[in-house]
DNA sequence: CATCCGATGTTGACGGCGTCAGCAGGAGTG
DNA sequence: CACTCCTGCTGACGCCGTCAACATCGGATG
């Protein structure tokens, strides 16, 4: 293969960072876990930063996959939103330290293309699954990443669980609208 | 002052935070900044994650004052609103830096009970600005919070600027329902 | 008043990190 | 064979967070 030894020192980040968390994943372990010297790296990566945006996208690429694979399980716009929505949360809890990593070096980085180009190809690879009547339009897909994003965040920090909070009720207010005045969850479901 | 050099620390945090971005903080820097030696704030905080927590309730009371000052600024839900996330995201662009720091330790640690009670304060002063008629539920302030946070990430991440997508029809979406299906931002205003 | 003590602040040292330099082998090309 | 990239290595530097040990000083206590 062309970039092998690259891949693998990806693999070997990725391994780091879902077992010892984002501050074990140090150039130098990166290195010696793929059975090369630290340094090694730099011969397939500028910059530390570098090698977290290519595992970003990898780890961008598996929600994508994730996601999808959830949505498509489903047939109309409400229940594969709601699909959308769980699928994405319940990813990311389970991977917290890879969502994390992803949205913090990942999301702020408009120098990385590589990263850049996995986010496109993942917004609009949703946006056709959720709806079958096309793309949904830009500013819609927006406001479904942004959702989908701080929903994942506020829930991989605990602060649904340590409330009390059912996710289900929060993903059914987004979805009919955090102005319908008056909206009362768990109205519709359950 | 009983805590006058914590305050001290915690203002010279901020100010490198801002003038050179979170890297620079470092608790040399911070120490020395404040007229100290490196180590004295090791004297006022056990780590510097306690250090980094302080600074982000500073940061999210901030947050708080800037917002519930636009959103006091209207009557009426959809206004409110609408000011809401507006006043939100423009914080946290104009802010980015301190933005970023508070929800990426901030967010995460349920062990700095400071930083947590200042959440808590923040979303319960807020739930109490949109609505004259009393606090929201609690999932719908989760709601808000999340979906408010998400828009705010993406808009520092330059995603929204970078595809020229508009933010009030973004957050036109996020308020009326990302469920509606066939909704068009931009019916409704301008 | 003399003494003690806790709070605050200081310098020294350690291990770990990202990264810059310089050097070594080995594959492909003339 | 000589030359040149490409990949890999070790050495060294400066910065960081943090542990230890020591200094200072103001107030409580006898």
């Amino acid at each position: 293969m062309v970039d092998d030894t690259r891949k693998r020192l990806i693999e070997s980040a990725l391994s780091l960072l879902r077992e010892e968390g984002l501050d074990a994943v140090t150039l130098r372990a990166v290195g010696e876990l793929a059975g090369l010297s630290r340094m090694a790296p730099y011969r397939h990566f500028t910059d530390k930063t570098a090698l977290l945006a290519a595992l970003a996208a990898r780890v961008i690429t598996d929600l994508s996959t994730h996601v999808a694979a959830a949505v498509l399980r489903h047939a109309g716009r409400q229940e594969r939103l709601r699909a959308f929505y769980g699928s994405y949360v319940e990813y990311a809890v389970a991977h917290r330290e890879e969502y994390r990593l992803v949205f913090a070096s990942a999301f702020s980085a408009g120098d990385h293309p590589e990263m850049e180009k996995a986010l496109d190809e993942v917004m609009t690879a949703l946006s056709l699954d959720i709806t079958d009547h096309g793309p949904v339009n830009k500013a819609t897909m927006m406001a479904l990443m942004s959702t989908a994003h701080g929903l994942a965040e506020l829930a991989t920090a605990g602060h649904l669980a340590h409330k009390a909070i059912s996710l289900e009720d929060v993903i059914d207010i987004i979805i009919r609208g955090v102005g319908r005045s008056g909206a009362q969850p768990g109205a519709t479901r359950r």
